[in-house]
DNA sequence: TCCATACATATAGACACTCTATAGGACGAC
DNA sequence: GTCGTCCTATAGAGTGTCTATATGTATGGA
């Protein structure tokens, strides 16, 4: 790990995008450099984690990519939620209240 | 997945270990039902989970077990915490801090 | 006494996900 | 035209949890 603060929690990356991609379509780096920045570089979203994970996004159906150019005028595919992935983003964010409920309950049983 | 309504985030079955541990020595099955009740049985921490994982804490220094009886009369490991597993559960707080904190930093972003 | 059940620990094997490392094409700068 | 950057992509390894199974002991009922 280069100079990430932290391993992503497995489970946790697929959220992550989904909830990125429902603010603005976006392509594969653009979603890893949004991640980066809003959280002040503690996840760094590499290739190798990043597109396994976007494909398997797009294969179930919750994000379409269309081909287009970047900003920079390259070849780039853009990612946008369909329906499906709004529904499941909701899915998982009520998951995730529920565990770090959970997790946050037993660090702060007596 | 039998009842467990979610299941565990990799990377935290440790840090709930060492937590639980960390109020009173227990066995094994011991941590397994306080974890569930505590949660009220989001995380329920099968066998095939949990002895590894006290394998795994053993091995590196943070528990320390020894055999004696359970209330039931019944042969049972009971696992203390040593002074670094008190170190290690530390960080592994402040860790899962951080990450919880980047997670719903991406979560709220508008 | 004998059997079923619950308790308690333990291991094997499968599976899913992220990581590191590597690859390659396409554009711009110089 | 060569180099560096941008962008996508895949292979391979490693880690950790899950399901399923195994073993032994004590308890309780018939």
């Amino acid at each position: 790990m280069a100079a990430g603060k932290a391993d992503l929690m497995r489970g946790t990356l697929d959220m992550l995008i989904l909830k990125t991609l429902s603010l603005q379509p976006l392509h594969g780096l653009g979603v890893s450099r949004r991640i980066d920045q809003i959280t002040d570089g503690v996840f760094q979203v590499k290739p190798g984690s990043l597109f396994p994970a976007l494909h398997r996004l797009e294969q179930e159906g919750w994000v379409k990519g269309k081909w287009g150019e970047s900003e920079n005028n390259r070849r780039a595919k853009y990612y946008e939620l369909t329906a499906a992935g709004r529904r499941r983003l909701g899915a998982e964010k009520r998951n995730w209240a529920q565990v770090a409920l959970a997790i946050t309950r037993v660090l702060e049983a007596t």
